[in-house]
DNA sequence: CTTACGATCATCT
DNA sequence: GATGATCGTAAGC
């Protein structure tokens, strides 16, 4: 399958993560495999958006956010998770895609290990779980995506689909922006808290 | 079933 | 010293 190239995650950040569902991510471990389908993530920009890393400026942690499109940003967060980013934009410019759920295709029982659980629907439902279900570490900050062969994306085959979008979740400031993008319908997403009363039951 | 809270640490004030 | 792009467990209906 086809790895995406450089210019795909060179576009506005929003833009980028809607491009991303559907897309497969791949991560080697030795010998095995792991691979999942995006089912959700978040946009994260740089000046104008309080509740990105970038808002008050260039720090260490948040250098690679400012470098080449393309690159993996990962850091740690309370005390016990990781999360995984995409760089976006051009040099110099702040963005991110936080990847906050996938569909596990391949490696699942790999995947199961590494949780402790055995319900593919928990398996990375969520940005904590799914990079510890495919053994995503600080290691792997800056990483580049198009280069490397620890991880990176290729094209998914998950057809039609479609897709919606709420405000982020575990955000305060900004979450008047509806930068969370998931796979209509997909049992696979995070079951976060709905920032909106959610209605309209079935 | 749903809601509450503690773990645990890098970063910033 | 406070906070957070979270999760799992425990306790409460």
């Amino acid at each position: 399958m086809e790895r995406l190239a450089r210019t795909f995650y060179e576009g506005p950040t929003t833009e980028v993560a809607k491009r991303l569902l559907g897309k497969r991510l791949v991560r080697h471990l030795g010998n095995t495999e792991l691979a999942g389908i995006v089912v959700e993530v978040e946009a994260y920009r740089g000046f104008d958006d309080p509740a990105s890393h970038a808002f008050k400026g260039r720090t260490p942690r948040n250098d690679v956010m400012y470098g080449e499109a393309g690159h993996a940003y990962v850091y740690f967060t309370y005390g016990n998770h990781y999360c995984l980013n995409v760089t976006t934009e051009p040099v110099g410019v702040p963005g991110a895609v936080l990847i906050r759920a996938l569909e596990p295709t391949r490696g699942i029982l790999a995947m199961m290990k590494n949780r402790g659980k055995e319900d593919a629907l928990e398996l990375a439902s969520g940005p904590g779980k799914l990079t510890k279900a495919m053994c995503i570490g600080r290691e792997l900050n800056g990483e580049d995506l198009v280069t490397s062969r620890l991880l990176y994306f290729t094209e998914g085959k998950l057809g039609r689909f479609e897709w919606d979008k709420s405000s982020r979740i575990g955000v305060s400031i900004g979450a008047d922006r509806e930068w969370r993008f998931f796979v209509k319908g997909s049992p696979f997403v995070s079951k976060g808290r709905p920032s909106v009363a959610p209605n309209a039951n079935p």
